[in-house]
DNA sequence: TCCTGTGAAATTCTTCACAGCC
DNA sequence: GGCTGTGAAGAATTTCACAGGA
């Protein structure tokens, strides 16, 4: 396949938002310019994202919200349930493990870690936190596709690089240290100091 | 100012916690290269990174830790605090209300506002959460300068609406609802859930 | 010699504009 | 008439490559 850009990516992600919505809502059919409106950017963009995958809409018509809503799941590898682990019980991990809205969009948590004594034992969601010692013996087991990372940032770079040797390919950090991994890993990163400093920036500069 | 590319800020911000650690570590100069290889980029785009901004550098030696955290810190606007509200006292509004490294990083939380009533009246770092129905009242007199939105999707539009009336200038939103804002207010995205669809992708199509 | 600063080249991404189909 | 699909143009961003100062 030819290589997709990162940010073509995100917006199909944001149109099946969007695609969702409006099913929900009774349409059959959606436009490129209903979508870009939606998700902030303009017709001629979304037709070329899309086309990078095949023709999906008629002309005159514009795109099956049941057909592109499937389509775009099957682009983004949606069409089967994601094993997940997180490593890290503090406020930011407990937050997500205990957030049903993964479950329902196919990202399910098998696996919750973390350091502190005091946390381990207990349960989020039906998940038991376990000792982040026995991280290798449980990924093994559990299989996780992803992981998320949600330790304190001195500790992510061991914890990665873990990870990695035991056949994690994915991981979402929530730190910002530099993680040095296989190319094969792929890393993204969610960082809330950064965006508000970005926001800073604009304010300051406006 | 010359219009200054958002991937170029992002980095800036990066950039700046690199200088951070490197400057605790003792040394008092950096290259271009040593940069780049913690930000994970090349060495020619820390320096083109950099001269949008001015010569910070000394050819030979590279660049002051101390005087280049000072001059990023000045370009994204961190020498100053800023005021931050956060609406929404859920998982992930109560996880980033009791996140001490804000304040470390010059951004305060100076109001938590919910809607649900059993919510209202308690405490998150000194913090008492207040209802958002008194949203513009109390918006009014506390006089942030961001707003971090972590109420259901649903709500999402209407609160940020709210905000803006009321002159937030700067909105970091959880929600993937699609905001209708004046354009000279800013927003930035954080979707946990697009991020893990990016992931998905990238296993799928590896 | 080492490393910055920066035009110029290369690449990537977005927008335009229109033929073609419903 | 409305809207897609897509080459071609245009804009933005990154990389190259090298002159020049410490």
């Amino acid at each position: 396949m030819k290589k997709i850009a990162e940010s073509t990516v995100r917006r199909l992600s944001l149109y099946l938002r969007y695609l969702e919505e409006f099913e929900k809502l009774g349409h059959d059919t959606i436009s490129s310019g209903q979508l870009a409106t939606s998700g902030g950017t303009t017709s001629a963009q979304v037709r070329k994202d899309l086309s990078f995958f095949g023709s999906f809409g008629k002309r005159g018509m514009g795109y099956s919200t049941r057909e592109l809503t499937s389509r775009i799941r099957g682009i983004l590898g949606l069409e089967r349930t994601w094993r997940l682990v997180i490593v890290g019980a503090g406020k930011i991990g407990s937050a997500l493990a205990g957030h049903r809205g993964f479950r329902d969009r196919g990202f399910e948590v098998v696996g919750i870690f973390d350091a502190d004594p005091h946390r381990v034992g207990h349960t989020l969601l039906g998940v038991t936190i376990a000792d982040v010692k026995s991280l290798e013996r449980d990924v093994k087991r559990l299989r996780p596709d992803m992981a998320v990372l949600a330790v304190p940032p001195e500790a992510a770079p061991d914890v990665a690089a873990r990870l990695a040797t035991v056949g994690v390919k994915a991981i979402l950090d929530f730190s910002t240290a530099p993680l040095h991994l296989p190319a094969d890993v792929t890393v993204r990163r969610m960082n809330l100091a950064l965006e508000l400093e970005i926001l800073s920036y604009a304010l300051t500069n406006r």
